[in-house]
DNA sequence: GCCGTTTTCGGCCCGACTGTTTTCAGTCG
């Protein structure tokens, strides 16, 4: 992990580059810088082994990175700074990353608040708008004070982003209120969201409407709306209790399809999908793709990609990673879904202090209609999960094949499998003797102590576990906790290898907080042909739904449900 | 600052909304 840092700072620096430029108002400079930036984040590689291997000619391979940025990436990888940086923060001493964070406020602004008014960061912004200072400038109102004001609040509370999974019924709800208006002809809720990311920054709902005012007065007034930023004729922008923005664009049926996939974005996609249409002479914006002034596609998105002569991306893989030539090409992956789900092998009894019994659990999970269910306690090492000792796995064991044999004598295509997820203690072995590890149908290992190793300790502590060959799986195997907790330091193609070669599978974990594996750890896993398996570390019967989560994470990954994923069924 | 089956120069995605104006710049997605 600690290697690939130095692509996130140098993807730092050229993105506060860019906004010193913006600010300075030099043309296009700032959009190169960004799209560096992010064509640095992204990157699977770290620049330092990159440079290290091919010097500057590599690192201009890198698209979005000539020869100027590329000597940029090289003196930083010297010196670890960049002068050009360093001279134009000097030029404009200004906290111009932090104050562009909040709404309404950009790069434009911030020059002016700082020639005006002296301000650097966000406190003093605070305080200058606290004494009514902003709104004295000219071109300024009591207004736009008030709304940046609300939207430092919104920044200190939220820290912009929210989970997908914390969010999820609450929009779901708002999205079936709107569907049963008679005014709502078609709905769908776009953007990050419809991507599955794991946060989101706000949600975008898409609605054709035989009378748009209506359902803005409806959207507007619903039950937990806190504050209207904005209301116009086909747009409307509300922060809900919640604690995140949800927008409602209204559109015309004939550009519904043209919309959807404008909005679901991501901005990258759809600049790479802007690009086809104009080198095939078309242009493309919400509202179709159009040769001159005919509209030829709107109506729907698949009307759209096949004008342009592609398949229909799955939201999820809308990142330009890849799928924009592969959609060209017809040969777009067929990810894995929820229907090829047929079981979860990480789920928690109240045999460790969970809150229901294996049967209750089995109960659930047949009514989703799966054909296994693998109970999978903590053991003994986790006191504070009352994880179960050798003895009581026994006992385990005993109702389990009780409950087995139940199902059998009903005919039943349905089994429950008897596993643990044991502890990799700090040295890297488990925390139960082998001979129990071995009476089980599989076995689960993952970290919950010592998190905060060196790389090189907790890389080898991890591979000791795999090298056991009663380990089957490890889970959630990097530790990051969304918005909480970095990943540990891993040593992550090395896990991969060794996965690989000791046929270990990797959790991919759909607890809201976790999704882990990480999207581009899973295209990378897939791509090295290491076996991963989706698991929900259920600890309560409504956290099996947890498993749509988990599946669009892999998708986001590009997992297939051929090659890449371990579906077990008919045991 | 990047990039090239129109180009090594001259383009770079594009439209809506807000707050303040009274025709528009800035911001956003």
């Amino acid at each position: 992990m600690a290697k690939v840092m130095v692509n996130q700072e140098i993807a730092k620096i050229f993105r506060e580059i860019g906004k010193i430029l913006e600010m300075k108002e030099v043309a296009f400079k700032p959009q190169a810088y960004y799209r560096a930036a992010l064509a640095i984040e992204s990157l699977q590689e770290d620049l330092l082994d990159l440079w290290t291997r091919g010097g500057k000619k590599a690192l201009k391979e890198i698209p979005g990175i000539g020869q100027n940025l590329a000597e940029k990436i090289e003196e930083f990888l010297l010196t670890g700074k960049i002068k050009e940086h360093q001279l134009l923060k000097k030029s404009l001493p200004v906290d111009v990353v932090g104050l562009t964070q909040i709404e309404g406020v950009g790069p434009k602004l911030v020059k002016r608040l700082y020639k005006e008014l002296g301000i650097r960061t966000l406190q003093d912004l605070e305080q200058a708008a606290k004494k009514h200072l902003i709104q004295k400038l000219e071109g300024f109102g009591p207004k736009k004070e008030q709304n940046i004001l609300e939207g430092i609040e919104f920044l200190k509370k939220s820290k912009g982003r929210v989970l997908l999974g914390e969010i999820l019924p609450t929009v779901q709800n708002i999205k079936s209120k709107l569907e049963k208006l008679k005014e709502v002809q078609a709905i769908e809720v776009v953007g990050s969201f419809r991507r599955k990311k794991e946060t989101v920054g706000d949600v975008d709902i898409l609605v054709v409407s035989s009378n748009p005012d209506k359902v803005m007065d409806f959207f507007c007034n619903m039950p937990g709306v806190v504050k209207v930023w904005g209301r116009g004729p086909t747009k409307a922008s509300v922060h809900l209790k919640e604690g995140f923005d949800m927008d409602l664009r209204v559109v015309e049926r004939e550009s519904y399809g043209a919309a959807l996939q404008y909005f679901t974005g991501s901005k990258e996609h759809n600049i790479a999908v802007r690009k086809i249409a104009i080198s095939k002479g078309f242009k493309l914006n919400e509202y179709g793709l159009f040769k001159g002034k005919e509209r030829i596609a709107g109506l729907t998105e698949q009307e759209i990609y096949q004008a342009l002569g592609m398949q229909v991306p799955p939201p999820e893989i809308r990142e330009d990673q890849g799928e924009i030539e592969l959609a060209l090409k017809g040969s777009l992956p067929k990810l894995i879904e929820i229907g090829d789900i047929k079981g979860d092998l990480h789920v928690h009894s109240n045999w460790d202090g969970g809150e229901h019994s294996i049967e209750e659990l089995a109960q659930k999970a047949q009514d989703l209609g799966y054909e296994y269910l693998g109970i999978s306690d903590h053991t003994k090492f986790l006191k504070i999960e009352k994880g179960l000792d050798e003895k009581q796995l026994t006992a385990q064991s005993e109702e389990i094949k009780k409950l087995n044999l139940k199902f059998k004598s009903r005919n039943l295509k349905f089994r429950i499998l008897h596993g643990c997820e044991a502890n990799i203690l700090k040295t890297g072995a488990v925390d139960i003797s082998d001979e129990a590890l071995a009476k089980l149908d599989y076995v689960i290992a993952g970290v919950h102590s010592h998190m905060n190793l060196t790389e090189k300790e907790m890389t080898d502590r991890i591979i000791r576990a795999m090298k056991n060959p009663n380990v089957d799986i490890i889970s959630h195997p990097t530790g990051r906790l969304l918005q909480r907790r970095d990943p540990y330091q891993l040593d992550f193609e090395k896990i991969l290898k060794v996965a690989r070669d000791t046929g270990t599978i990797l959790e991919i974990n759909s607890s809201p907080q976790r999704l882990d594996l990480p999207d581009r750890f899973i295209k990378l896993a897939k791509a090295m042909g290491v076996k991963m398996i989706i698991n929900t570390d259920t600890h309560q019967l409504h956290h099996f739904s947890y498993m749509e989560l988990g599946v669009a994470q892999a998708r986001r990954g590009w997992a297939e449900k051929k090659k890449t994923l371990l579906i077990p069924s008919h045991f």
